[in-house]
Formats: C-alpha cells, structure tokens, sequence
DNA sequence: GTCTATATAGTGATAGAC
DNA sequence: GTCTATCACTATATAGAC
C-alpha cells in the first residue's frame, strides 16, 4: 500500500470516528484499528493527535467547498442554491439523526476543550456563511444578506441537534418546507423591489 | 461537613464541568479538585462516574421544572410565557457564547458516546417541548401546537450553536426580535379566529 | 466521612527491528 | 512503510487506615 494512500486512509477514517464518536473520545487505538494498521505505524504518517484533526479539518473544508462550488457550476438562480443548501438536512438526514451536524458538533466540541484548533473547524461554518451571504446579495438582499445567512445557517444547526435528539423525521420536513416557504417570499419581495 | 452537603457539592460542580468541559473529557479529578475533596472520598458518594451524570441530569431536570413553573406561576399570558423561554438565550448569552446549550450539547455527545444515560437526557429536551407544546396549546394553536412548540426549541439550538461558534451579540438579538414578532403574528392570528 | 496507597486498563507517544 | 515492544501518564475504581 502506498504511504500517501495510508496517509488519506487514516484521514478518512479519523473523519468518520471524530463524526460519530466525538473527537476527544476517539483514540488512535480505534483510528488504527478502522485502517487496519498498527498503532506504531500511525506515528510515521501522523505525530501528534492534534495533527491528525488539523487534517481533518482541511479535509472537511475542502470537501464544503467542492460541494458549493459544484451547486454553482450547475447554475440556477442563487434561490435555488440556498435551497441546495437547505435540503442537505434532509439528504444527510440519516447521518444527521445518529450524530448531528459534522460541522456544528465539531466547533461545539472544540469550543468546550478549548482547543488550539477551534478556530480552524469554525472556518467551516465561516465558510457556508460567507457563501449563503454571497448568494443573499445575489439576490438582492443587500445589507440583509449577513443577517439572512446567519438565519439559515442557524435554521440548519437547530433543525440538526433536534433531528439528533427526537429523530423525528416528520419534523425536519416540515421545517424544511417552512424555511424554503420564507426564502420564496424573500425572493418574491426582492424582486418586486426592482418596479 | 454534612454528608448531603458533599454530595450536593459533587453535583453542583460536575453538573458545571460537564456544562463547560463536556461529560466524557471531565475526570474524577477534576471534579474532585473543585469540591477540594480527595478522589477517594469520591467514591463514598459515588461509585461510578455515570451515577454522577445521572444524578446531574436529574438536577439539571428539576432546575428547569422549577424554572418553567416559576414562569407559569408569575401568571401572564400563554405567549408571554415564552417569550420567557425564548429571551434564556440572552439571559444566559455570555455561558450560551463560551458552552453553548447546556441541554442540546449534553444530548448530542451522549447521543454520540451511545450513552446508557443518553435517554434520560433527552427526557429534558422534551420536557421544555411538552412544556412549549401545552402553551401553544393554551394560545389556540391546537393541533399546530406540536409543531410551533419544536419551531421555538429548534430556533433556540440553533441560536446557541452559532453564538457559541461566531460569538455574535447582535445575531442573537436579531434572531430574539425575529422569533417573538413571528409569535406576535401567530397569536393576532390565533386570536382572530374567535371572530 | 475523609484520607493515602494502590490496582488495572487505556491513553498518546517513542525506539528500534525488519 | 510497517511492525513489536515499551515508556510515561492519566483514567476509573478499590482497599484499608484514621
């Protein structure tokens, strides 16, 4: 097996368990086992735990911003991109019920540990925000845009910890409709600015 | 010292170093150096650390029965009452920006560990849904009572996920505006149906 | 009720053989 | 690049003195 190939392995995998087991109670005996290597061998691809979760948290990033930039490539008004953006709630829904927002569950977790790279995983969330903003002012919302974002953004962090805790898929439907039925209007109301 | 008192002082500060440190990453020692007890008295009142999350879940179960009596008791009307519940997160916003929500965040790492306890921790999730449910009830939402009362408990996760991660007063007071004028609309709403 | 001392298992991390 | 063996440390938990 080639050594960068591992290298991906134990990311990947370190991403799962840091997702569905939390980040401080997954140790490098469980990663290793997952990769079916050594404990030993890990330090020759990895030195520190607080390595491993720096990669991670690039690799998280990267991928977020793959996702965006594949719902921008594919066209559409920016309303229809913010709803790309809305129903991930209900395409990850399965995920979302077991373990919650990968995004959220991560910077609340880092956040209480106080740890030195808090501030690198909350530039996912960052970084949907600033796309939602960027798609707000597409739109037409203009000084609204930041404040419309974070309200999505915070619709979607909410809807997730509840999924998590009721697994009430009935719920995260309905909202979905909800929201999606308030940025149609703010899109019909942005629009009718222009008479 | 009482035996009680120790005990209750054992609650007292794991329920706050499970709030600010999360569960799994708080040691007996932790605990143990902020009541200034040795670790070995611990075990005079506890014999394992999952008795001590069970008893600060069934403290933390009290509190907030007692909190949302004390609402009710006050008096006022179904949607004043909460609009008491939704003002916690500026009432608690400088814990809300360093902890997050004491009860989404305990509920989503037990979920993650697979906790024994991890039921009776939702159990306080639903006891303010209930609790939202039968005033909403109480405002003449009937059967949309259900769904107004996890819409609030919802927008309150999220509200506290994202302050905790941006740290942004002015985000959640806006989003505290927004949520009690929607609930303003729903009550004229209910209320003009009488006519 | 409180303490010290200790058992046992798991943690992150290193050294060195292959 | 991968392994085994090992280290220092911390965790939960117990035994027994006071």
């Amino acid at each position: 097996m080639a050594g960068k190939a591992t290298r991906q392995q134990i990311v990947d995998a370190a991403d799962q368990l840091f997702y569905s087991q939390g980040f401080d109670h997954t140790s490098f005996a469980d990663i290793a086992a997952a990769v079916e290597i050594s404990r030993g061998n890990f330090y020759y691809h990895f030195r520190t735990k607080d390595e491993i979760l720096d990669a991670v948290i690039a690799k998280r990033l990267a991928d977020r911003q793959a996702l965006l930039a594949s719902w921008d490539e594919r066209g559409g008004t920016a309303q229809q991109r913010i709803a790309c953006f809305i129903r991930i709630v209900i395409i990850n829904q399965s995920k979302i019920m077991a373990w919650g927002c990968p995004v959220g569950t991560l910077t609340s977790e880092l956040e209480k540990l106080e740890h030195a790279s808090r501030n690198r995983a909350n530039e996912i969330m960052a970084l949907f925000r600033d796309w939602l903003v960027a798609r707000f002012e597409e739109m037409g919302s203009g000084a609204a845009a930041q404040e419309h974002a974070l309200h999505v953004l915070s619709w979607s962090q909410g809807v997730a910890t509840l999924a998590q805790t009721f697994k009430d898929e009935a719920f995260v439907r309905r909202e979905v409709e909800q929201i999606l039925a308030w940025l149609e209007d703010l899109a019909d109301g942005e629009r009718s600015k222009d008479f």
